[in-house]
DNA sequence: TTGAAAGCGCTAACAG
DNA sequence: CTGTTAGCGCTTTCAA
């Protein structure tokens, strides 16, 4: 592989010139620098990164850890960092911890060899860990997608409990007057927090949510399935319901609908994330986006302040959910 | 951050003995290695792999290219890569191309200046401009998912003759006696094959594939919607469908149910791919599973042979797709 | 405006 | 078994 050196002695320059050449860093005389251009493309010079970057002690890597690549909400967070990455000149390692502490150690750790940029969570499994090495690594870190409370890490988030609040009004504004729900586990904040607006909602309405109709389980299709099979085989009435995602909304749609069920006609149901599928399904879900685009806009943008220096005044933000009505709320034309 | 030669230092032995005990490459003094080993652990060292790939030419990272991250197709790619990678302790970069030459370009560019240690093409944009990054570069490259043929670019794709065939099979094993198509666009060749495979079926079963049902386009639910749609307005009957992905299938499907019409009572609907959300859908997807992880399995072995020069003796691969059975062409229970 | 030289952090002969 | 030394490819003072 050709390298500075070689394109210097084409040229007829010195190492350092080329150097000057390529990164603009000083004024070279225009002559010089027209031969030292048609060196570097003559040979097809490509610079070394690498050494680059070991001179710098900087890079133009990003590391982004996810719990789960093939998952469609963590699937977008992946599509719009890389693309804000991307746009930075940014480029993106992925790592899936399969919301693991020994993986996720392991990708924090290889990322900091490779002396990268920054990284960003979305999940984090070992929380003092990440708060360890941030301290002692001094690399740039952010947190997206769960509350993380530290003074020297970012974290972009959505309001949950606002989510709650938007989906109970949705459901009593379709007519529900038994209204049930499907939560992800309560050990996770962002659940009890939905929960939490969602609860005070129907009951600022003068509804009461019994337990009987609180599923608590995974964001998964399954538990969807398990929810609506417990509320139907308990006899629980009811003519509305939320699942804390879109996955879970789709597994007690399709549950439903098995059992003869319509959607919406006897009951609404909605979800949240607005997923790919989201609009694909049959019927279409009625769901809570998160604006993952912006989400991860800021997540970015974070690594980058904090890269350069620049001072950040505010290391909470608290993003707005935004409901998206379609055919499983309201009835189809 | 601290250096080898600070643990040298603290361990009061040279730089190369503390390289021989993290590398193990030499015999080192029991004792000694103590000492250095707990200097290391004492600063919490951590390898500079960015001096250590200057020195040794060769990294621990691979780039994976693909049309679109958020693709449901692509996603399973993306995990299957680094699922792969991650056990070969390789770490991947990822790249949205968009189907853009330019983008493809310039990750590629991007990616040999890293010195990246292969590059894997889930779909390629500009193949002659792959093949002249190949061979000016000598970096190791795959392709996959789609054919390509080059003596040094191993290229592991499905047999997607064989797809055709088994969605003809399929549809008239389940009794079907007019069946339609809607199609990837045709000047990509695996519509081609696809299409191939599934109309010769047709015709071994004396059917004929009149031209007007056959609906081509994009892979997209979008397209599958517009295919029914074609078909329905004009009063094409039909009573099977085969979509060249699952995308296209679902949007036949919430199309015909939109219209009334019950799948698979009326009509059966397949698609192709399998992925995460087919088995959600409701109907469940019918579908021709594509073995993405072995897929992706290869391809990083293919990189992993490439980069230690082992000798290659088959540059092509063919797997075979797989049938999956669900609701969406059989009825019910 | 340009070149010489040092050094980023590491590994690998080579010598001892 | 261990240390010395050179060098991977680049940038950046410092001097000219």
């Amino acid at each position: 592989m050709t390298s500075l050196k070689d394109v210097a002695a084409l040229a007829g320059v010195s190492p350092s010139t080329v150097s000057r050449v390529i990164n603009g860093t000083m004024f070279v005389n225009e002559e010089t620098k027209q031969r030292v251009e048609e060196a570097i493309a003559s040979v097809n010079y490509r610079p070394n990164l690498l050494a680059q970057s070991l001179r710098l002690k900087a890079t133009k890597n990003i590391g982004l850890l996810v719990p789960e690549i093939a998952h469609p909400s963590f699937n977008l967070v992946i599509k719009y960092i890389e693309e804000s990455a991307s746009k930075r000149g940014l480029n993106l390692l992925i790592f899936n911890t399969h919301n693991n502490y020994t993986r996720e150690a392991v990708a924090i750790d290889m990322l900091l060899r490779q002396r990268i940029n920054g990284i960003i969570f979305s999940r984090v499994s070992d929380e003092s860990h990440v708060v360890n090495m941030s301290r002692s690594s001094n690399t740039p870190m952010v947190v997206i997608d769960r509350a993380f409370h530290n003074e020297k890490i970012p974290n972009v988030i959505l309001d949950n409990y606002q989510a709650g609040v938007i989906a109970a009004e949705h459901l009593i504004g379709c007519g529900c007057k038994r209204i049930a729900t499907i939560t992800g586990s309560f050990k996770i904040g962002l659940s009890r927090e939905r929960h939490q607006g969602f609860r005070d909602t129907l009951e600022k309405h003068g509804m009461v949510l019994d337990r009987s109709m609180v599923h608590e389980g995974e964001f998964t299709y399954e538990n969807g399935v398990a929810g609506v099979t417990k509320f139907l085989d308990e006899q629980i009435g009811f003519d509305g319901l939320w699942g804390h995602n879109d996955l879970i909304a789709a597994g007690a749609i399709s549950t439903l609908c098995r059992r003869g069920i319509r959607v919406p006609e006897d009951i609404a149901v909605m979800g949240m994330d607005d997923v790919q599928f989201a609009e694909m399904y049959y019927p279409s879900l009625t769901t809570i986006a998160q604006p993952y685009q912006e989400l991860c806009e800021k997540a970015v943008d974070y690594i980058d302040k904090l890269t350069s220096g620049e001072r950040i005044d505010q290391f909470q933000v608290l993003l707005p959910p935004r409901l998206v009505v379609r055919e499983s709320t309201c009835p189809r034309k």
